[in-house]
RNA sequence: GGCGCGUUCGUCUAGCGGCCUAGGACGCCACCCUUUCAAGGUGGAGAUCACGGGUUCGAAUCCCGUACGCGCUACCA
């Protein structure tokens, strides 16, 4: 077999693609492109009952919003395909021949009563050895299959050692060792036919030639079932990391009852998908004890898995919104119009009479660059633009210090030099508006403020220079005049 | 109960025996900048490195134990 570093992403379609899992594709992602690997998606539905219908979609869209692109999968096909567990049952039932015909597997027939019989029986003794007690561990194949003849259903157990340990490596964890005697005699093929997880999972990397296997830390109580199926069949087991969990503020797992928990919903909040994968990345994983800021093709470059944490993570909005807020200042004027624009036309905003175009957003830009931890912090900075006439009260127009008439005088000539103003730029607009207070006897802060409500009916809005010049000659002068006239 | 994994500021983390009277970031507070709000800049509060024993001239770093958390102990993944 070749060294090429193939890694898959193994989901099971039951709901929502949640943050925990879509972080352990990130990783995956990140290690197949940084070796040059392949990233692989294949689709875990030995469950039959817990199957849910478009979850396989939605896992797929929230890893194309990410930017995450694979090499195989239930989509594109493969070579290794097909790409749905359930389509690969042939494989399952090979593997299963083959451990029983070298004795390293047996049919069972005992009944779920008896098994849960069993359980209580070894929670009451308090007894160290749980699980299957090997009743059918030595019934030969002859008669299993008369059994079976018969009309009698049961499953396929794999047979593990009684004595010694199973020694596995983990890229994260380093060595770990387990006793033989505490694992039981775990089913391989269920009565429905369909292979657990165990066997499955063994068959599949083997057949994909699956170099490294990461999976949630859950999965680290398995490795020596795992391995001892890799021994038993003869394959060469692949390198294993088992990855941190990702926790709700509570220290539980994430869950619904937290909040957004789906890479969709946050896409809704008005995340970057930049942002999102930086964060999600160093939620787990860190390059040295300063960098944060990294583009994707900055995490490619860097990401190992030697230097991802042992730890679970605690899932940190605030600081999810930080980032996001810098990736924003770091985009173009441009991306970021394409931004906002399509994310306005996907989610429409209530402050706009309907979806802007993308020029509305590159207009916009320098009033809100710097204004925004989120796509949706902008439109509640913009509802002036979708205003026929400004809303506001009155008397608000009137500055601390000022009076009546004195504000009437001050909206006039504002109003006269910008109806003169060429250009009518931010730059322009500035250095006029601002002499022109010094000549009023009005503080520079008196002037902008009444222009402030008057133009935009916010007390607090974005610069109001930039602002006029976006707004425009005609409606600024129209919004001033209307303001003199409400006086 | 047994087994496995984990444990550094509220949170994400740096640290792989002396550079640590523990560094960075988010959040918080103050100040500066300033046309409001942001952004930016500067500074501050915040961790007896879970606890207890060792090893060592020296330990957040190595070893042992304890506690706590999580996981596994399913014909779920």
């Amino acid at each position: 077999m070749a060294d090429r570093v193939r890694v898959r992403f193994a989901p099971s379609p039951t709901g929502e693609p949640h943050i925990g899992n879509i972080r352990s594709a990130i990783f995956d992602w990140l290690f197949a492109r940084h070796n040059g690997g392949d990233f692989i998606i294949r689709i875990e539905d030995t469950d039959q009952a817990r199957k849910v219908d478009g979850a396989v979609e939605l896992m797929l869209e929230s890893l194309k919003w990410l930017g995450l692109d694979w090499d195989e999968g239930p989509d594109v096909g493969g070579d290794y395909g097909p790409y749905y567990q359930s389509e690969r049952l042939v494989h399952y039932r090979e593997a299963a021949r083959t451990l029983l015909a070298g004795g390293n597997a047996y049919h069972c027939f005992c009944s779920p009563e008896r098994l849960s019989e069993l359980r209580k029986q070894q929670q009451q003794d308090g007894s160290d050895v749980t699980g299957y007690d090997g009743k059918c561990s030595s019934l030969s194949e002859g008669e299993a299959q008369s059994r079976i003849a018969s009309g009698e259903t049961g499953v396929i157990r794999f047979r593990m050692p009684d004595e010694g340990a199973t020694v596995g490596h983990d890229t994260i964890h380093g060595t770990v060792s387990f006793e033989n005697r505490l694992t039981d005699d775990f089913v391989i093929i269920k009565s429905d036919g369909f292979p657990t997880y165990h066997l499955a999972s063994v068959v599949d990397d083997h057949l994909m030639e699956i170099s490294h296997v990461t999976r949630a830390i859950e999965w680290l109580s398995s490795l020596p079932r795992h391995l001892q199926l890799y021994k038993a069949l003869d394959w060469d087991p692949p390198e294993f990391a088992h990855l941190p969990l990702v926790l709700a503020t509570d220290r539980t797992k994430l869950a619904k009852r937290h909040g957004a928990t789906s890479v969709l919903e946050f896409r809704e909040m008005g995340m970057l998908p930049s942002a999102m994968l930086n964060y999600l990345t160093l939620l787990g994983w860190s390059l040295d004890d300063k960098t944060e800021i990294f583009s994707s093709e900055e995490l490619i470059e860097h990401f190992s898995l030697e230097r991802v944490s042992k730890s679970d993570a605690v899932f940190d909005i605030e600081k999810l919104n930080w980032m996001n807020g810098v990736h924003i200042r770091d985009s173009s004027p441009d991306d970021l119009a394409n931004a906002l624009s399509s994310y306005w036309n996907q989610y429409p905003a209530a402050e706009f009479l309907s979806p802007p175009d993308r020029d509305f957003a590159l207009k916009v830009i320098p009033l809100v660059h710097a204004r925004m931890k989120t796509l949706t912090d902008a439109a509640p900075l913009l509802p002036f633009f979708f205003q026929d006439k400004i809303e506001y009260d009155s008397e608000q127009l009137v500055q601390k210090g000022m009076d009546l008439d004195g504000t009437r005088v001050v909206l006039n000539a504002a109003s006269e030099g910008l109806t003169t103003l060429d250009p009518f730029d931010t730059d322009s607009i500035e250095n006029m508006l601002r002499p022109l207070a010094k000549d009023l006897d009005v503080k520079v802060g008196q002037l902008l403020g009444a222009l402030r409500i008057a133009t935009t009916g916010l007390k607090v809005s974005p610069p109001i220079f930039e602002t006029i010049e976006a707004l425009g000659r005609e409606q600024t002068v129209k919004s001033i005049q209307d303001a003199i006239d409400r006086l």
